[in-house]
DNA sequence: CCCTTTTCACCTAGGTGGTAAGAT
DNA sequence: ATCTTACCACCTAGGTGAAAAGGG
């Protein structure tokens, strides 16, 4: 869908409050949410996919932006174990499929973290192009496929760090890159920011809905090794 | 070696008057250039092996630069055919392997372009890095390896388009990104230029000299299929 | 038992020169 | 005869989930 930004799109420097992003591949990304997304984290990083990409327009095409993406806990409770039909197990046909995976935790038990766990604020992906002119980030489609995820507290690579077990909404930002001297004080003015529900996850480090990774092996090119049937283009 | 810069350091703004590069792989450089340096070019493009990269030093590190390339003709004839001995054959053991294979042309004839040829004022080959902050490009090696050659005057991959069997001079210029609003009165004095005369070469669209072939065979990892032995690291 | 780590076969994506055919 | 093009096997480089092993 279109769109998705924030509360208070007032207020906003005239170089941002038009801008405007659509989430690409907008049908797979539903597909997947409908099942419950999950994500792969490993301690040397892992891609995601669907890889987050959107179209912009409502920039300036001669002002410099910055793009980049962060990631906000959905809980501060760990999701633990046993899923209501077995999880990884062969059965889960079983699952009505009109309902999404996540509505079938009724069963299962979740752990009060008490805030404990995240400690770090959290950290931020920019884009690699950035910073460039309105002009070229809305020339094409903007991918961040170099984007990778970790479970490592201690990675030095300057991936994302997650908490496998968790569910994230991944939060994707617009900065106008101010020639004032006086920037900073404008900070506040200078981004719009931009969030698509249908990109929530949750991080695993192995799957446990299997019906995710199917779709996954279907949809992913590097996984064509792992597909059986030949359909869907 | 170090520098190489132009003539005339003279009247060249702060930001780049104190700006050196260093040519790195010099040794293998020189040891192609001392056989004749070729390099093939395509219609889709190739890559130049050895691949150009300097170490840039003496720039601001606060200040925005923009790195790029450009090739200079180092001849307006074009080199018609028939290598003293032989060329592609395989007795070309019977030059001297102290002198360079370009000082065996004797033999051959040349044609007088009559400068009819290049017509085209020659492209440039923007760092795709660029621009960033001196401190970023000081930080490390800095490599053209995404720079391509082709032989199509229609090329729209934005390649460099070079005349086969034509010698070359690749150059490097270091730009300032000048904030002041007037810049472009002192768009000469905000750039420094460099030239390695061991990167020279001649375009081609098959290997003229096979102790070029067999040097690229032993030094490129991309050619390691074609390799025999194992030696060398 | 639940979750994480490591390794691996199998892919995508793309950079090599060889080779034979094509163009002039 | 000389130069160019198209295709190919063979690489590098790195993104997949499966499977087995490891840890609490």
């Amino acid at each position: 869908g279109w769109a998705g930004e924030g509360p208070g799109a007032s207020g906003k420097n005239q170089h941002v409050c038009h801008a405007a992003a659509r989430l690409e591949m907008g049908s797979l990304w539903e597909e997947f949410n409908r099942l419950g997304t999950e994500m792969i984290v490993t301690k040397a990083g892992r891609r995601m996919f669907p890889t987050f990409q959107v179209k912009l327009s409502g920039l300036d095409p001669l002002a410099d932006y910055v793009l980049l993406m962060d990631f906000i806990p959905l809980d501060d409770k760990r999701y633990r174990g046993g899923w209501g039909n077995g999880g990884r197990g062969p059965d889960l046909g079983v699952l009505s499929p009109s309902l999404p995976c996540r509505y079938a935790f009724h069963s299962s038990s979740w752990l009060a973290a008490g805030r404990a766990e995240p400690a770090a604020p959290g950290r931020v992906h920019f884009h690699p192009d950035s910073p460039a002119k309105g002009a070229q980030w809305m020339r094409q489609i903007v991918s961040f496929d170099k984007l990778k995820l970790t479970n490592n507290l201690l990675d030095d690579n300057g991936h994302i760090i997650l908490n496998s077990m968790h569910r994230y909404q991944p939060r994707f930002h617009v900065v106008f890159v101010d020639p004032r001297r006086d920037s900073e004080r404008f900070a506040h003015q200078n981004f719009k920011s931009f969030s698509f529900p249908e990109t929530q996850f949750m991080a695993v480090t192995a799957y446990q809905n299997h019906r995710i990774t199917q779709l996954k092996i279907a949809s992913n090119p590097f996984a064509k090794g792992f597909r059986d049937g030949d359909p869907e283009p």
